[in-house]
DNA sequence: CATGAATGAGCCTTCATTCAT
DNA sequence: TATGAATGAAGGCTCATTCAT
């Protein structure tokens, strides 16, 4: 048990570089320490097996983006503004950490633990804008849907649009994204002005 | 390369029943021909190698999908009740290849030539919905949203919450899924009855 | 236990030029049937391995070979006259036997039993080349060499030399490789005119 | 590529060994690694591959073996002695490495760059016995042959002749092999005394 | 604490050989 | 007889992991 928490930094770091370059099945231990600059012998005194340092780094990564789940919707701006600042954070989120972003999917498949973080980063978010859709339709804004898939299937487009921009390539822009989801969203659970009911007292 | 498509077929199913159950990298050659129930040596009578046989299960599927893209929406419906068969195609596909589905993430990942076919088959889909909404555009029935952007982002939708609804286990009822889905979808899109620019003539 | 020559002599040929082309080691079953133009299963109808076929190839060849070096040296022309027509069949034999004399070293090594079929052969020929030392001696005109040293020696020069020529590539001229092989194994052997003894009765 | 001078050393000696007793073919890495004492892995940690080890084998030998050509012919003895004394040398070398000399015809026939490598050795032995030839033709010792085609002669026999020897075991006292060959290529090259041209102001 | 040489289980792949048709 | 699909033993090679220094 080391201490020696920049060995550990940056071993985390190369490992991150290493799995998303080649995959956590095609990157070796010796790409990772290469990355890292240190011995081979190094890498297992910090962590205990090949695998542990992909826990490692997607769990801390989890906590991190939880956090930000956390912290979004702060504002009670308008619904269109919220969403928009929502979807750009989450932009912002995708285009500075596209590699992780890719790692998720294939730490998720290779273990099961790590599918259950995985899982839980989502439920964060997907919770956070379930809260949302509730508050919309108790206030007779939002239509009638089934809250919790609506908040998964908006969820899912939003980061699977991302996802598709910046892991596949697809070529989208992306303030055109961000202001077409915002868009896509907003009219996909809100009633139109029209058909909102009248509040009592005004 | 000897000629027995039964022996082939047989090779092909049991690699996907392997992949699906072990994962590419950990199902081994041994593992496929068990399954199948030849001899070791016979795998590499119909595949070069272990990756060839992921590639031609993979390019087999992605037929098929691409078939189903160009079948989906034929019908001449209402809109939602064709949102609503459409969805439902998609659902019955995930339904039915939910362990392909997994290995398509995987696959797409780290190996640029799968990562093509993959692309291939959400363009095909996405071109679809392209289409309609233009369509639609031009009837003065949806919403002046940029086409490629929404078209990629609705896909995304449905295919993801799909996704997280079989592979991920996310507990999602089915009829709810695409009713919701379905729902979202037209709101997001098209124009309410009284927006809907007067027909000339009418 | 087939019964058709025809057959059985194209493997042959097929196995002298795929043992030839790619070694015995690296030439497959496959290549040799693939260039016989029959099916892989036949192969076995005629020979019991793969081994085989080298063995009875070898074997047929040393056959011709010993007929050859009984023949050779056959004339009673003069002595040069004799040592060149021996030299230019060996270039012949050389010239169009190549591949199987690049065989003969690979078989030596590989089969100990082949090891001796290649030893009888150059037997033959040391022997043969023998007798005419010691007979050349008797008559007084060759020096008092060591008669079986000298014979393997001068066999291995003449055999070596043409080796180099037609195996290794060595960009000997035939005619100047054999003529100044009888050149230098006449002078190498036999006494100038000036020291031979007087013959009685002369 | 890790860096234990004595690891590699041992693993070479165990390769020589090794291909020697079983033939390139036939030795696995595992007939190596259990003869040098070390585990599987490390072979790999010092040769990309087997072929690698025959590759640095031969090289190494190769550097020895032209080493040897340059030293040869030192001395300023009279030419039969001369003669003697490299015949002397390469029947040492041919004892010592026998079990190469054995790899090298093997290696050759079917690996080119393997085949440069011995071709190359050759030549440095030929062209020492060329230089040799002219010289003594121009000092009027010689008789007037061509140079290359003696050189190639002349070397093949004495190569030959000791590879029969220890290779394949040709019952030749090495004594009386030696003197004979001495004595046949003095006679076969070197003009007797009566016939030289008188130098000129003797 | 760090190093990197050494290890060996494990997997992919080849190909001589068999045998049902 | 001829065929070629099927077999499986065998061996090359990789790389996560250990441990003496």
């Amino acid at each position: 048990m080391p201490n020696a928490p920049e060995t550990r930094a940056r071993l985390l770091t190369a490992s991150r570089k290493a799995f998303a370059e080649l995959g956590y099945n095609k990157a070796r231990v010796e790409d990772i320490v290469g990355r890292a600059g240190v011995g081979h012998g190094t890498f297992y005194a910090y962590f205990s097996n090949k695998r542990a340092a992909l826990t490692a780094l997607m769990n801390e990564n989890a906590a991190t983006l939880i956090e930000l789940a956390a912290d979004s919707w702060g504002g009670e701006e308008g619904l269109r503004a919220s969403l928009v600042s929502v979807l750009d954070g989450l932009a912002d989120l995708y285009e500075r950490d596209a590699d992780l972003i890719g790692l998720w999917t294939e730490a998720a498949m290779h273990d099961p633990e790590l599918g259950k973080v995985f899982d839980e980063v989502r439920h964060q978010f997907t919770a956070r804008i379930a809260r949302n859709i509730e508050r919309a339709q108790a206030a007779g804004l939002a239509r009638p849907v089934d809250v919790q898939t609506a908040a998964t299937a908006l969820a899912a487009m939003a980061e699977q649009t991302m996802f598709l921009r910046v892991v596949r390539g697809e070529p989208l822009d992306r303030v055109t994204t961000v202001r077409t989801l915002a868009d896509l969203w907003y009219h996909a659970l809100y009633l139109p002005e029209a058909e909102r009911p009248e509040r009592p007292g005004s």
